[in-house]
DNA sequence: AACATTCTACGAAGATTTTCGTCGAATTAG
DNA sequence: CTAATTCGACGAAAATCTTCGTAGAATGTT
């Protein structure tokens, strides 16, 4: 049941990935353990939910010993890009200018990262 | 049952949302025409969403003649900003730069709205 | 070996979101 | 005026997402 790869991450699980890029291969204990920390998550809740993701293709399942491992099938970069490209259809009609000016006049960013902005806008703008 | 604010549209909430800050004050049917626009959508179901985000909070409704006329109660700007909130949690760890790099990178974005960033970015440095 | 613990599978309840059928009321067409 | 059309209310089915209880298998403990 590889799925394919429109699959878009639900809320839950979207927060199963982010444990798993960030700790790599890892049991279903070790991610319920993290996933608890942010909020109280009973062990076959996290379990069903790592069961389903593998079969959207989500996850990479290991049961070649007792306690499986899993990774995560998709990358994080790939996956930002993702949910970013379905938040400008979904709300910004595709203007990613809006979303990045919504961006910058929101949230608090750094002065070395507005400088790494702006060395990225240096590029594009092809010099 | 004019609720509160922390109300976060869903999807096709979200759809309803765009096409009346576009169109403005606007009757089910209207609204329903383009969404169909998209989407194939029954007239009946665009109608029970409308009911719905009127409960929420999210649309007003003007039922002082036959066809009920309905406009956003959130404006397009605040709705944008918890939008982007919300990925910036839910994806980004609230790594505001990585959100801007990503859409920099993987959206084209012209020059003169490249420039607007830019003057964006100058003003937040505090020149 | 006997018992306790930990693990995966599975079904299903709960919650939320989306869709639609049906009804009666208001309006319009003939 | 009568019939057909359009409209809003409402309930509920369908679809999706989230949570958990139970059972049986594997492992660990004494």
């Amino acid at each position: 049941m590889t799925r394919q790869d429109h699959v878009r991450p639900t809320e839950r699980e979207m927060e199963i990935l982010k444990i798993l890029w960030q700790r790599g291969s890892s049991t279903v204990r070790q991610v319920n353990d993290d996933m608890n920390a942010r909020q109280e998550t009973g062990y076959t809740t996290t379990l069903k939910l790592m069961q389903i993701m593998v079969n959207k293709g989500l996850l990479i399942r290991d049961n070649s010993e007792f306690k499986h491992r899993f990774e995560a099938a998709v990358s994080e970069e790939k996956t930002q890009r993702q949910m970013v490209g379905h938040l400008l259809d979904r709300v910004f009609e595709g203007a990613a200018e809006k979303l990045v000016m919504q961006v910058l006049s929101a949230k608090k960013v750094s002065k070395k990262d507005l400088t790494k902005i702006r060395e990225l806008i240096d590029r594009m703008e092809g010099r």
